[in-house]
Formats: structure tokens, C-alpha cells, sequence
DNA sequence: CGGCAAATTTGACGCAAATCAAATCTTTCG
DNA sequence: CGAAAGATTTGATTTGCGTCAAATTTGCCG
């Protein structure tokens, strides 16, 4: 049941070295120049003051939770485009993680810039995403989890086959309660039926679109 | 694997017998009457046009997707004073039904009658819950799922003892991914550790708070 | 009140995924 | 390049929860 994880250490490397690129969109101040993250640091903590929202430019999150005996849940990965770091209050009840070489807007709201009308469809989005995975998780199997997983991976980066996975076995299991054992088996059991290949570690590519989406049931 | 349930036959009582109670709070309309729901009864379903949100006034609702199997998941439970409904588009992906004789107010959203400023901190609301749910689902055991199911519905009720349980140990089942059975287990092993009495099906008192706590990691 | 249907509890057993263990493969970096 | 550390895969075994089955309780309605 235990399901350790040390923390990775390692430091954002903070503004200032960054290129800055377009401060406003649409007329509005977007953000301070994007921030880099190097892989495994931390973007915010639990506890935290909320600093406004983060839109990733490039790269990967993790958001997650620990259990006091070191069980971590990860709730939600961010590519590319995505806005995440939404709270009800303005602590964080979550860890934010880069888990790869990751550039990110932080966004700053305030009640004055406008970005109000903007935030709903945001947070809904996350809402449904979050919503979606407690079916995952509450009534599917090993097999219909991984499958469930690579195809909404495949469908955020745009549908094609090669798929790019910037987690390890370890993040995936922490994603879809499972272990990064039963994890590489299941994608051993796929690989081996054919539904899909592993040119490497960290990436699949799916050669049966239509099983994988028949398994994620 | 399979979890069935034949949807309970119940037609929702529709306005116009129902007195109506303030229709605006604060000077802006808030909802038509409340609209009464019998045990069972439909409140909305997936596919259908989304109309407003949901403002419980009394009673309980259970917001629920199936698989194509019939494996059921409720992603949540709402209580009186709660809000649900929330979509990312205008369609409904979630069926919602009344657990119990339950009462709510439509809430007509629209650009135009300043509800705007409220959505976004309830639908965070919604999404925290969802988040931490997650966790839940993920990392958890029978016992501590269960744990943590008491202490929330304890909480939301104002942290009494006496704990009301609307839903059935099906749709306790279903909501924290396991079987009846199993819950059933897990209530007559809390009760026999002393952590808690069962004064009737749908009630439970809290005897040892700290103790469920605790289990509730 | 009495009887039936549904819900819940309890028990026996099986299995999917966890745990424990060890062999590969990959990456890092001196 | 080559060694060491870390990640992943694979295998053996255990176990918590699911499944199947039956007993018991609760609620409903005439």
C-alpha cells in the first residue's frame, strides 16, 4: 500500500535569464516573462500563498497530493497550453511540479485586469477533467486505466499516433492508482497485443486507435 | 467487476404546486420556485441542454456517469445549500437524481443577471471537492475510504455526531469505489472497534472523532 | 398486524493488483 | 568509454477486495 516518493531536488531557475516574450495579448498584461522550471522542480507547494494562475508555454506539471505516510495521488498533468493552480481559497492545497524542462506564463489575477470572464471556462475545464478521471479511478481496471490514459494523451496532443510521454512509469501509477509495476505490465500486455508499440521509454506510438478506445470503455 | 443498477422509476414533481419563496435575494432574480424532486426522480441527464445550475434547498442529490457495462461511479453527493450543475460546454455529461424527497432552485444563469461573480468561487468549490475526492479514489483503502466519507458528510452537516445518511450503501459503493459488501464490512467493523453506532441504516453516530480521523489519513 | 420485496449483512472463495525480489535496460558523468 | 545509479521490466507470492451465495433486517402496503 506504502508508496514512497523522495522528493526530487532541484531549483527553478527564476526570471531574469528569460527571454520575455509578449507581455500582453488582446491588450491585457498577460504575465511577467515566462518562467523556467527545470524537470522535477517545484512550481508551488502545498500550503502556499497563491500567486495567480500558470499557464504552461511549454513542458509538462504534475499537481499532486501526499498522504502523511508518503502515498502520493497526482490529480492532474498539464501540457502545453493549459492553465492550471486553481484553488477556492488563496492557499494551494497541492503540489505543482515540473516534470520536465517546462516554461510557464504565471498569471497574476486580480479582480482589474479583465481576466475574470476568461477564468470560469478555465476552472470548468478542470472541473470536468477532474470529474472524468473519478470514473477512471473509482471503476475501471488496470488495463482500461492505462488505455483511458493514452488515448486522452494521444487526444491533447492532437491526435496523432506518436505520443509523448514527458512522466515516468512512476507518475503514471501515481495518476492512476496504480503501481509502476502493474503499470509496465500493462503496457506490456498492449505492446505485445499489438495495440501499441514503444519506440522508447517515453514514447508510445497507438497502432490500434479503435482497441485502445474500446478498452478505455 | 460489474456494478448494475436499474435506474429507479420516479417521476419529478413539477411546478406550480410548489409555494414559491423568494424569488429574488439581494435584487437580483435568483431562480423560479423551487421545483420539488421525489426519491429516485430525475434531475437532469447526460446529454441533455444544460439550463442554469442547481441550488439545493432540502434534501440530497447524486451526480453519477455509467460505463457501457452499467458500472456506475457518482462523482458527487449535494447537500441543502450546495450548488451543482456546473459544465464546461452547454450539455450535461453527468445524470443527477434526487437520493431523497428533495427540493431546488433552477438557477437561470445568463451573462446578463450579474450571477457571474458567484460562479467562479462555487464552481472551485465543486472542483476542490472533485480534487480531493481523487485522492480518495487513488491512493486509499476500503477502511479509509469509508473514514473519510463519514468525517466529510460530518462535517458538511456542521460537525454533529449524528450523522444523516441520505444514500443507500449502493450509492456509498459507488461513490468511494467499492462494492456493497464491502462497505457493509467496513461499517460493522467500525461499529464493532466502537468508532461508531449505527442508531439506524441511515444514520450514524460518531463515537471516537479522533480515531476516524486518524483513519482517514 | 402480517407478508412480501428490497436492502443490508455475513460467510466462503477467487482473482486482480500489490508486494517482494531480482534481472535488465537507460542515463549520467567522471 | 565505463562504471554506478536510477528506471523499467519481469517473475513469484501474497492479499484486500470482489464475486457468489445465503441469511437477516427493514420498509412498504394492503
Amino acid at each position: 500500500m506504502a508508496n514512497l516518493h523522495a522528493p526530487q531536488i532541484a531549483l527553478p531557475v527564476h526570471p531574469g535569464l528569460i527571454a520575455r516574450s509578449g507581455e500582453f495579448a488582446q491588450g491585457r498584461p498577460v504575465a511577467q516573462p515566462p518562467v523556467f522550471f527545470s524537470a522535477g522542480s517545484e512550481v508551488y507547494a502545498q500550503g502556499e500563498r497563491c500567486k495567480g494562475l500558470y499557464r504552461i508555454e511549454f513542458g509538462a506539471v504534475r499537481v499532486y497530493r501526499l498522504l502523511s505516510d508518503g502515498r502520493r495521488q497526482i490529480s492532474a498533468f498539464h501540457l502545453a497550453g493549459e492553465t492550471f493552480g486553481f484553488e477556492a481559497d488563496n492557499v494551494h492545497h497541492f503540489f505543482a511540479e515540473a516534470i520536465c524542462a517546462t516554461g510557464i506564463h504565471i498569471i497574476h489575477a486580480s479582480p482589474t485586469n479583465g481576466m475574470s470572464g476568461e477564468l470560469l471556462p478555465l476552472a470548468l475545464k478542470s472541473l470536468v477533467r477532474a470529474q472524468e478521471h473519478l470514473l477512471v479511478l473509482g471503476r475501471q481496471n488496470a488495463i482500461e486505466r492505462i488505455a483511458a490514459f493514452l488515448s486522452d494523451m494521444a487526444e491533447r496532443q492532437g491526435g496523432l499516433k506518436q505520443v509523448d510521454l514527458p512522466m515516468s512509469r512512476a507518475d503514471i501509477g501515481d495518476y492512476l492508482g496504480l503501481t509502476i509495476e502493474t503499470v509496465s505490465r500493462v503496457f506490456s500486455r498492449l505492446k505485445q497485443k499489438g495495440v501499441i508499440r514503444l519506440p522508447s521509454l517515453r514514447c508510445v506510438e497507438i497502432a490500434k486507435w479503435q482497441v485502445l478506445q474500446d478498452l478505455a470503455a
